[in-house]
DNA sequence: CGAAAGTAACTCACTGGTTCGTACATTACA
DNA sequence: TGTAATGTACGAACCAGTGAGTTACTTTCG
């Protein structure tokens, strides 16, 4: 074997592909949630990275499928972010405080996701819908909501007798809807809800809000 | 001047012409709202209506125009709705929760408005922001909040020091979420928000979740 | 051991269909 | 005759996707 560098292995060649086709997800990633899944175009991602449009194509199949993969890699790591939330040792009030916080900043630092979520909403979630490992992607988020609801419960300090689910659809409504339509929130009532200012403040209101509501007994006075 | 129908006076062409521009705004509301700005094709649009491609740019100018115009049209449609709310004579417990039901209701009955704005806010605003109809749009919504928050306020109903738009922006993320994301949401939690039983269930919280928030002292016990 | 066959990664040039927009002719009416 | 409205046909750009090969390495097998 020479020791030129020419000489390259079959492993090193896979794990040039393989970054490869993490750097065309990356900038496929940008373009479609920049653009929509119309808008966006193959050419101009094959030209924001090192490959050309035909290796595009080699590895992923269509641009149907490269947006479907863009999902699934932007879903897979949301998951995975969710997965190291801790809140089990914390009391009921303080944990479902913690978990919309952390929600929020989750919104708050994936602003591409967003916009990939809104995009998928547009058609209907059709492509989500075709992905198989996206369609079996039941979250644990509602495992751990379901737990602190039921201590909650348990030691009275929620009265309201909540699901789950619409807690966990009410937390994400906030932190979507601050993140997703601050655009034309912002151009009808002139605030940017993403501003240092606003964004410390309704942080805390998330959290205050779910509180709130958990607490609150059906109709006093 | 003859009897016959071919005669057509002046005033009566300009009426044909508007009804077919509203014929055309109609098409293409649902046309973008279905496809996202870039999907949408004027070709198909044309074929929709008793017009050709030709009359809509003579009319319109060109795509984004009319995109603009459709927006303009909805906007004004829902700020015409909102107007006729009335809430004033309602002690502010129930003036909040009946608004927060009516946000909700108007979300549920204008789906394509809903996606339009998703869409717009994709396109982070930039159409909205060429129109100047719709960048002085001020909504009457938040002087009508204000009020009822000073009244609960003044009553001894509401605790929390809540502003107008934080209150806005908390009620119609949860409308806009529950309708905007019912697609994504329902692949992955395999629940429908848009189904009879959770709509009715779902309505009933947004007045509860708001009433809760600013009846809620910040921390007893 | 070495030639031949095989294979994954990659290049270049191209195409067929689509889509926004318009030039030009024509009609309806003032 | 002049002007606004409308039909027809077309152009030019764009864009997803591909055909046909090339390179560089591995595997097979005589």
């Amino acid at each position: 074997m020479t020791s030129q560098p020419l000489a390259r292995a079959a492993g090193e060649r896979q794990r040039d592909a393989d970054r490869t086709k993490a750097e065309i997800l990356q900038v496929a990633q940008r373009e479609f949630a920049r653009h929509g899944y119309a808008g966006a175009r193959v050419d101009e991602i094959a030209e924001r990275t090192r490959t050309t449009k035909r290796m595009i194509y080699y590895y992923f199949g269509g641009k149907e499928q490269l947006y479907i993969a863009v999902l699934e890699k932007a879903y897979t790591e949301v998951r995975a972010a969710e997965q190291t939330v801790d809140v089990a040792h914390l009391a009921p009030v303080e944990a479902i405080r913690t978990l919309a916080e952390l929600t929020f900043d989750h919104h708050d630092a994936h602003r591409d996701f967003i916009k990939l979520v809104g995009i998928e909403n547009i058609h209907e979630a059709e492509h989500i819908r075709k992905s198989e490992l996206l369609a079996n992607l039941g979250a644990p988020v509602l495992d751990i909501i379901s737990r602190i609801l039921d201590a909650g419960q348990e030691s009275g300090d929620f009265v309201t007798e909540a699901d789950a689910i619409d807690v966990h659809m009410m937390i994400s409504a906030f932190c979507f809807f601050r993140v997703a339509n601050q655009h034309t929130f912002g151009a009808l009532f002139g605030r940017d809800m993403t501003a240092p200012e606003h964004r410390a403040r309704l942080r805390t209101m998330v959290g205050e809000l779910t509180v709130a509501y958990l607490r609150a007994a059906g109709a006093p006075a």
